[in-house]
Parts: structure tokens; sequence; C-alpha cells
DNA sequence: AATGAATGAGCTTTCATTCAT
DNA sequence: GATGAATGAAAGCTCATTCAT
């Protein structure tokens, strides 16, 4: 009878899952230190102690945390999923594109938690190899294909893609930083998107727009 | 004679001076709930009971170590003390010499006490109105001062600067994230600044260096 | 099968009288600044922490102990059930009744908190609106019942009960200041009581008796 | 030359003095435990190492606020300096006498420091030996004095006089206790305590008013 | 598997006491 | 003598973790 194996293995699976979900609330709205067992328990509406079932210390659920639901396949794509068309047109695109998915709670967290991971070496390893390398590596294979060789005196990629994701990181986490009294909320979200775009693409003297 | 209260009034200064830094170094490597009293008066070479006669609780301690030490004059006048006379060559040694002024210890901690930062509300507000919203506003009066009029098309300044700002935050976040293992490291600081200058004046295409 | 929760309940309610009593005798014997929550929980056999499961604060703790032990209905009643028959008659047993009573472990406990309620405004209310304005009270009704209204001379009801009150009250105090060294310790105390007696119906001159 | 020799010596007795008189102020609003010596230092305007020259520990100022203060000869006399003329007459001025006497600030304090007395073995034998047990003796002579021997029924001196010293104890603790809600306040202070008189030499019943 | 009462280590904080000035 | 900065022991309290039910 597999069939009680496998619904066994569902609802720990759920349960996981609900356990999960509430410690990236608790540990992004308090970090790690000032995060407490007893509060993530309640908000998973399970007892302390079920949470050492299934996970073996406090430690090991941040973890999970941050392997689960920081360092995620979709946030880890979300800037490389760009082969390039006709760049200038798409770019735009995907700048909207992109600022309305960073947008989102996943991205809101991670600064909240960059202490920790930054001075965890364990969390620090696994965040740049698992999730910054990646990402940085996969924007190169972009950026090589979209700027074709003979291009020969464009930029160094490994500059040329840590400035244009450096960009889009700092863009957001100055947002997140002004909060409501950003001037850029007075502005609609396309505009910022094209503007950033064509920031990228041509730079603040904007020459070629003339 | 004053010399005696000059005196005892220095020494206060030093001992404050000692514990502010030792409680600096203990705080951006631990986080404010996991760093000690205890350790950072073992650090400052004093007694656990001598810190709270100079700071009155563990808060007001960690606000002292954010007002002193990272919401600083000096960092908050990094980025903007540039009266654009030409801007394509100054602005690339304006470039290095940020990226050199920039790449100091303070900045390095900022992104280890961003957590904190951002989860008080007092610190977040002053954070905000004491270093962000200034440097920005001070960047925006730069950034229309060397943007003559006529260029009607040219950027939002809202964005513009934040777009700059952001890319510098943020390319510098993505090294210390990369750590050792950045492909940066094997290129010259002055090329990367050169880089990126030319990246904020032209943007990724580049087109007038043809 | 109710039983589990009712067992549950009944080792809570249990834990928590332990923890109490062990409160009253350190509280009792070092006030409430001089006991320690680890003395208390020594004595009640339980771990320090078990203590805050049960009760918010060492001060909680200690106002239950007060509201519990020293505000208790028992006490209050103790002087005030009293219908008067044959006042004479009665009231000599009426006092040794009382004094027997009052000189339980309880009554003794009450000087030794004293400063503490007195200091406290919450308990000085408490105690005050729980235990002495209706102990007062109901005396002064008593009195009124006992004392035919065609007395007009009799004494003003509020200062009558107060003196009775207070005469048991001190005579008990100073008995306790006193301790074994005292010459009533000599006398039986069924003497005492019908002396006592005597006093507040007669008076020290005594002239009826003759 | 005696003169500065003196004048040192007076400069210490007034120093000390300062001292004390500030330590019985925190020490009965707060107790022992409660009150820090930083607090009496301030009070008494002078530095707390100061306050170890005149008394070598807390304990030490605990005990001399006791016996400087509390136990006083004044105080000590309140009760007995009555040499019984015509008792009538004279008892119930003595009482009045009394009463506003004894309602001055030191006994307001007594309830306060009650429970450090009773607490502490050494502060309990010499408020006994030196306060109570004095006390009462003097009374009982006194009582003697006025009860003529051929009064062969009178109440037995150990019990009256401490029916009426604890009638005076209790009833001002009970007014202390009762606070601004006594209905006592509203009868003025000449009648109460005529009253009172009158209830000591002829008890509630007061045939003889008649 | 789930519970939550119990534990006790370890934290922040206070304050009596000392001692160099 | 007077000061008050410095000390460090000891308190109240929290919470990760365990374990009997």
């Amino acid at each position: 009878m597999p069939d009680r194996e496998t619904r066994k293995t569902q609802i720990t699976a759920k349960r996981q899952e609900q356990i999960l979900k509430a410690a990236v609330e608790i540990f992004t709205h308090k970090g790690f230190a000032a995060a407490t067992i007893p509060e993530i328990a309640r908000l998973a509406g399970v007892a302390a102690g079920t949470i050492y079932i299934y996970f073996p210390s406090k430690r090991e659920l941040f973890l999970s945390v941050i392997k689960n639901t920081i360092i995620n396949p979709s946030l880890l794509n979300l800037l490389t999923n760009m082969n390039g068309a006709d760049v200038n047109i798409t770019f735009r695109q995907v700048m909207q594109n992109r600022l309305d998915l960073l947008d989102n709670e996943t991205m809101l967290r991670i600064p909240s938690l960059m202490g920790e991971i930054m001075r965890d070496p364990e969390l620090k390893t696994l965040w740049r190899d698992k999730f910054i390398l990646p990402m940085m590596s996969q924007m190169e294979s972009v950026y090589r294909k979209t700027n074709a060789p003979e291009k020969a005196e464009s930029m160094e990629p490994a500059i040329a893609v840590r400035a244009i994701a450096g960009m889009i990181i700092g863009f957001l986490m100055l947002r997140i930083m002004e909060g409501e009294t950003s001037p850029l909320n007075k502005l609609p979200r396309n505009r910022i998107a094209a503007e950033l775009a064509n920031f990228i693409i041509h730079g603040l003297a904007n020459e070629n727009k003339k």
C-alpha cells in the first residue's frame, strides 16, 4: 500500500513548507538572532517542539530558509533570461519586466538578511557560489552574445555585467531605503524602466537621442 | 588650573572612543543581537559595567555606532564633491577617486548592518534622512549643474542620480559578495574606474567611441 | 477522554501553588527586593526559568502572593463575623476566637510585607480597597447593629471600629515584636482574651465591675 | 589650637548628619534593598564614595538610620510622660497631645521599615530591647501609679499597656493605610482624640456618661 | 508524529564598593 | 577628605533545546 506512505510524505512535506514559510517571515523581519523558535512556531501553527522534528536546530532552519527562499532559481534567472534580439527595443521591455519581478517580496528580503549572510562563512560561500557567481557568468555569456566581437572597444564583460547588475540591485536598494519619501514614487514605472534601459545603453550623455 | 579638568575630559573622551571602536568591530562582525556587551568590553579593555557609564544601554551604544561611524560626513560627501568641468575627463578621475575611497572599512561595514538599520524604525529614518536623502539631493543638484538645460531630452534627474549612485553601491556590494573569486581582481583598478565612468557617460552601446 | 486534560490542568495548578508557596516563604523572610527568583525556584524545587512560565515577572509573582495569601477572604471576615447577641458574653468568646485565628502564619506575615505594600501604589490601593476598607465598613455595620440608637452618646462608629480593629492589630504587632520576651507569654490566652474583651467594653476605669 | 580640631569635628558631624538625613528619606521611601547609595549621595549632595568615609557599608548606614531616627528618645517618651493627677482629665489631654505628636513623619516611617526591622535579627533585637520593651515598662510603671492597688479587679498591667499602646499604634496604622479615603478625615482631630481617650477609659459601653 | 512544560546557559543591566587622583 | 570612574558579582529574564506524555 504505497498510498499511506505517499500521504505521509505529503503531509511531512507540507509541514516542512509551512514552517519554512513562517521562518522566512520571522527571520526577514527580525533577523536571525532576534527571531525566536516559539514565534516561528506560532506563525506556522505548530508547537515549538515540532520544529525540531523537521529541522535539527535554529541555525539549520535558517540555512534552509536561505537555500530555499533567498537563493532560488527563479530569482537567479531573473536578470539573465535575455537573448538579445533588437537590443534597444527588447532591453527596455526586459528592464520593466525585471523591475516588476524584482520588486517582489523575496528581493525586498535580501537587504534584511544581507548581514547574516555576509557574517556566516558557510552562508557567504553558499550565496556566492550558488547565486552571485552563477548569475554573473550567465549574464556574461548573454552579454558576449549580444555584443558582437567586432565592437572591439566595448567594455570588459566582467565589468559590464557587474555594472548593470549592480545598478539594478543598487537602484532597488535605494528605493527600499528611501521608502515612501522617494521622488521615484511620483514617476510611472514604465517611464523609470525606459529611462534605466536607455541609461544602460546610452549612458548619461545620451548623444544619440538627438 | 584647568589642566586637571581638561585631562579628565580627555580621558573620558578617549574611553568613549575606545568603547565605540570596539563596538563597531563587534557589531559589524556579529550584528546587533549576537554581539554581547562582555565581548565588546573585553575588546575595549574595560569591564562590562564600565560601558554603562558611557552608554545607557546596548541599543544606545549601537545607535552611537551607526551615527558616528556609518552615517559620517566624509562618507556622505564622498559621491557628491564633484563640480563638473569637463564632464568626460573629470568624471573618470572622480570615479577612480570614489572607488578608492568607498573601498574603505566603513563602506564594507554597511552591508553587514543593513538589516539592523532597515529593521529598526528609528535607525531606518535616521539613515534615510541623514544619509540617503541628503546624498541624493546633493547629487541631483550636481547633476543639474553639469547637465545644461538645453539637453532637453536628458534623463529625469531623480532617476539619473539613483541609477549612478545605485550602480556604484551595487557594484561595490557585488565585489564584496564575490570576494577573492571575483574576476575583477585581475583587472587594474584604474581600468575599472575608467570603464565605469565611461559606462555612466556613454552606456553600453558606446557608439561615440568609434 | 477528558482525563488527560484534567490531569494536565491539575499538574499545572499544583506547580503554580508550589511556586506560590515558596514565594510566600521567601518574600516574607527577605522582602521583595532581597528575595531572588533562583532562591524561590530552589525552594519550590523547580528551575528558575520555570517560574516565568507561571508568572510573567517577579513583580507579578509578588502581587499574586499578596492577593492570594495576604488579602484573602478568610482573613477579611475574621474580625467581622460577629452578630451581637449578648454582647458582653459573646464578645469574650469572639475575642479569643479572633486572637487564635489572627495568631496564624498569615497574620504574622503582614508586618514583614507592610513596607512593600505601602510603597507600591498598586499594592497600596489594592490592600486598602480590597482589605482595609471592606473590613472597616463590615465592622461599622456590625457596630451599628449592636449599639442601639437610643445610646445617643456612644462613640462615632468610624472611630469606634478603628479603635477596636487597631487595638487588635497593634496588640498582635506588639506581641510579634516582643517575641519570646513578652510578659504576655506567661498569661493564659483565654485570660488575655477576656481582659481585652472587657477592656473594649468597659475601658480601663472598669467602674461597673464593682 | 583646638579651634581647627573643633571645626573639623563639626564639619564631620554635619556631613554625617547630612548623609543620615538623606538616608532616612531614601530608605523609608524605597526600603533597604531598593535604595541605592548613589541616590542617597545625590540627595545628600555628596559623592557616593564620600558615604563610605562616614559609614563602612550600606548596611551600617541603615543601622545608623534606625538607631538615630526611628529608635529615638523623643518617640520613646511620647506615650509615657504622664504622671497621673486627675486621671480622667489629664488622660484625655495627654491623649490629644500624644495623637498630635505621633502624627509626625517619624511615626509614619515606622510601617515602611517594619519589614526590614523584623527581618534583620540584629535590628529586631535592637528595636525590641531599645524601644518596645522600654516603652512598655515605662507605661506599665505609669499605669501602676495611676491605677491604685485598691482597684483589685483592674486589668493586668502587662495587658493593659499593650492594649493601649497597641490601640494607638494600630489606629495610626489604619489611618495611614486608609489614606485620604478614610472617613476619619472628616472629623476634627480634637474630637477623635477625645473619643479615643474616652474609649480607653470607659470602653464602648460608656455607661458612666449617662 | 506532535506537544509544550521544563530546563539552564547566557544575556543585559545594576550597584555596592574600591581607589587613583 | 572628597571625588566619581571603574569594577565585577549577581540579579532578572529569555529562549534554544529536550523529553515525558
